[in-house]
DNA sequence: GTGAAAGCGCTAACAC
DNA sequence: GTGTTAGCGCTTTCAC
């Protein structure tokens, strides 16, 4: 047993570690690292040193030696912030650290704070971490568009523009198709009046779903002018839904951008007197569980959110230990049909 | 201009800053620090080099250095990584990364892995962070019961033995005391028979917001076994809510000890045909918007989620730096009073 | 396969 | 006030 009263034990280092093999800081060091060029029983016995001292190595030491950090940045921009309200990039960020903590990376999450554009920036291209996770709601954004020339860069969503993607790698969804399987989903039911609730569009998803509505709706030759917008809250989408209401033409289904601004318009619905599924059904775009515990529960497109966090992190991470990746990896969504459609 | 063809410049180091100031590396190193045993002159001097160079420090140089690491742990036990669903958890992170934006720490973030439990204690105790943050459902958890010998630890919530706080910090609110006015505020209105929708009572929030709930009943001497448990989601509390309204005892109001549970309570209310607030009212507790965008909206105790995190990480910062803390920072609560009481 | 030696970029005594 | 001098703990040629 350990004495009880053990002083706090220094630290202990590869020096340590190498002497309690009899070997050389090098070859420890090859140990640790995992070279092949070490014979079997010397890596035994070092290793054995390894776990009798408790040795990790130190990671500021490594990574001056090495010129590699093993860090990776999370970098939300504060406008952004509120993102850790919104359960969808909740997920991301919890798909993200949940691979990199089966790795030897680790998690460096950074606010990008607006008033200061250039420390994030300066951070990031000088040398502090080996690759950069950037989740924002305008995808591909403003500052961060030339970073992937100083180092390795995965967004999450599509890129802005097509062609502007230069060397980005990006993790999305299609938000098209999956916007318009919901719809045809609506149609295939039986209703013919769909209207949209649409999010921003100045960003990709905002933009993309209504554009998956749009194909959708005109394939059936049905009415492409049922559209109000609303910024993703929940509010935005009950005032979205009343303004469509008021319009007195009559509406039959709602497909909503995302789970929140679905759960607006079962409020408006609701105020109105009217039934959900039986006079308007509405379905929504994430899947989280505000749809999930709403009564009724809410139809809706999936989008695979942690994996999605996941897939960053594992991009990344390839690209920077040189692996061969796709610059865009879209995962599937799915239409979760419950009782509100 | 700058050459449009430049190869890619090299990281400026201390070295060459102190070279185009034409002072030592010692100098030029007291400025980035700040050291006050330099002259103005020559202070502005190295500034002048230090942006025309855009010069940034290396962190592992100078942690190796100087034995800091600028680095903050912020520690989520894999049980409670799903707190990022959760709303409170999720604006504790944001109040950490923001505060710590405004500092010279990053916030280096780790899952802790249950499989290997030792994998994320060794990695804080061995000196790769300054401190830690630790936000665990189960606050003052197993394996970090003992890490405060190690490095400074801040905690959110409360210590779950009073006695055997240690060493340890903690930052949250007065559960008893919020959920307590909770309950006076619903007798105030005329209430009598207030009953409970209780958290899981291996947490202290879970212990705590069921103690007020008793205290307040105890006071009144109305009926003290109204109460159901649930686990925070918000199918446990329609479940609760389902028991509770089993019993045959008439209830008239029901305070619930988190916000997402009292979303459970009203999907059972309406499935019942019991109006909010006229048949039963109903408080919750945290105040995130699944209440505030309920309808009707949600009566409930703030807890100021942002601002705890934000003093976690303002108390962390302050122990490292070895500035007096006190041990134990309670943050207030406040009724919210809406439509659902 | 293994060891010796030379740094990685910075801070911190210690002289001056 | 400023420069000199040692390292911080590790990786990585380069010989052997």
């Amino acid at each position: 047993m350990t004495s009880e009263v053990s002083e706090s034990t220094p630290t202990p280092t590869l020096e340590m570690v190498a002497a309690r093999a009899g070997v050389s800081r090098a070859t420890a060091s090859r140990v640790v690292n995992g070279s092949p060029k070490v014979t079997p029983e010397v890596a035994e016995a070092v290793r054995a040193a390894i776990d009798a001292l408790n040795y990790v190595p130190n990671r500021a030491a490594r990574s001056l030696a090495s010129r590699r950090t093993q860090m990776i940045a999370l970098v939300i921009p504060e406008s952004t912030a509120m993102v850790f309200a919104d359960p969808f990039f909740a997920s991301i960020v919890q798909g993200i650290a949940m691979y990199l903590a089966e790795t030897e990376y680790t998690l460096n999450m950074l606010i990008a704070v607006e008033s200061k554009p250039d420390k994030t920036r300066q951070y990031l291209i000088s040398g502090n971490v080996d690759g950069a996770l950037i989740v924002s709601h305008h995808s591909g954004d403003h500052s961060y568009a030339h970073l992937e020339k100083s180092l390795p860069v995965v967004f999450a969503g599509r890129p802005l523009l097509p062609d502007a993607q230069g060397g980005s790698y990006f993790v999305g969804v299609d938000d098209i198709a999956g916007e318009r399987i919901a719809v045809e989903h609506l149609i295939g039911r039986g209703r013919r009046s769909v209207a949209a609730i649409a999010g921003p569009q100045d960003m990709p998803p905002g933009v993309d779903r209504l554009e998956g509505w749009r194909r959708a709706v005109q394939d059936r030759g049905l009415d492409e002018t049922l559209v109000e917008f609303g910024d993703f809250t929940p509010a935005s989408g009950a005032d979205a839904m009343r303004r469509l209401l008021d319009r007195g033409i009559p509406i039959d289904a709602v497909v909503v951008a995302n789970d929140q601004m679905a759960m607006g318009a079962y409020t408006t619905l609701r105020e109105r007197g009217l039934r959900i599924p039986e006079d308007v059904a509405v379905v929504g775009f994430d899947d989280n569980y505000f749809g999930l515990t709403a009564s009724p529960p809410l139809t809706t497109v999936h989008q695979p959110s942690v994996e999605l966090g996941r897939a960053m992190a594992e991009v990344l991470v390839k690209i920077i230990e040189g692996h061969p990746v796709d610059q865009v990896t879209i995962l599937p969504t799915e239409l979760v049909v419950r009782e509100s459609s």
